[in-house]
DNA sequence: GGATCATATGCAACATATTGCATATCAGTC
DNA sequence: GACTGATATGCAATATGTTGCATATGATCC
């Protein structure tokens, strides 16, 4: 169902082919949302028949041919519809937040070295996002709805991220040390942090 | 492919009913995992013709029978074995989080009002986890590894909240004052907070 | 007396997502 | 000269999840 809308968004924002979304769904809003480039031609073969978007072919000497997509005004109208509508909630599922949660039952080596991979991963993308937030925050005097709702989500982010990494951390000490550490580990976190402590 | 283990995790705890299942994931557990109760009786059958779980049926004289299920020694070797193989890159998607970040093509009322909905929502909600933390900080003496992790999944849910409740609020703020409050109204976070601004 | 909720399980149809494969070319690396 | 990676699109099979419906009863609310 909403697939179908991120892909709105991301063609309101600017035209692109399939290809193009497939990469922006890499970058900035694939912290909430993401797809594989086959579902993404798919939808988009979907959204072409219900007239919400509709492309250009653009043909190319070398590479395949491009099909240039932009939302239509109808698509816009879907677009609003969906966003002014009701909210469902939620259902979260996160398969390694589960194996955290079960990492009694497993031998701690293997586990461990998951876990490292995963923190440092982490780690790399919180200090990616640091630096756009700090680019952002550089350039901005008065900035439009548009851009302050890109950057509370790039903040919203950032938190998340620095809340796994004190997680990974946590379950690393548990693992290793056996104990819970009383000051989590995180020093490398920076501004735009968590919800301060009273 | 993890609603199995997710399953074999409850079990694990507990044995119990598809409907003691489908209780539990909403407590709890249902910060990282759940499914509706068709889908975990499915699983359940399917886990049952694989011999990762077996049942007993209890019969009833008014309730409709029970099947009291749980994890067979296959079941702890297919489970142990998914704990410490490879983690896979997680997909996020959260209509919500879209929704927040294209609030500018819509207008701005209904927003607002499913906003608060859920604003209202994840207040009493981490109300709740805030509750559940301190009894556990009150018991806990020297804890065991299984507690542990159970703890530190709480506090992670409760950063997860505190960070969604910010976000919320910040949002709220642009689409009624047109502003990034610079410091975000959330007085009433309590402890087990975010990630400390150095 | 009727409505709703909790207990308890399940089928069937549909929607959505994942995985594997297929095609085609250019650029750069080993 | 072979391999990898970026560009560019797509089909088909399978897996997973959602929605609607069906059944049956006791308890509680209004």
């Amino acid at each position: 169902m909403s697939l179908k809308n991120a892909i709105l968004v991301l063609l309101e924002g600017k035209p692109g082919t399939g290809y193009d979304l497939a990469q922006r769904f890499r970058g900035g809003i694939g912290q909430f949302w993401s797809a594989s480039h086959q579902q993404i031609y798919q939808e988009l073969k979907a959204l072409g028949q219900d007239g919400l978007v509709e492309f250009e072919l653009q043909e190319q000497a070398s590479r395949p041919d491009r099909k240039h997509y932009r939302i239509t005004a109808e698509g816009r109208a879907a677009l609003k519809a969906w966003l002014e509508g009701p909210w469902k909630p939620e259902r979260i599922s996160s398969a390694i937040l589960l194996r955290l949660y079960a990492a009694n039952l497993a031998d701690s080596a293997p586990v461990l070295e998951e876990l490292d991979r995963n923190l440092a991963q982490f780690r790399d993308k919180l200090a990616e996002y640091l630096q756009q937030e700090s680019s952002h925050l550089a350039r901005s005097g008065r900035s439009s709805l548009r851009q302050a709702l890109v950057y509370v989500s790039l903040r919203f982010g950032i938190r998340n991220l620095q809340s796994w990494i004190m997680l990974l951390a946590e379950v690393r000490a548990l693992l290793t040390q056996g104990r819970v550490p009383e000051r989590p580990a995180l020093d490398e976190l920076g501004p735009a942090g968590g919800a301060g402590r009273p």
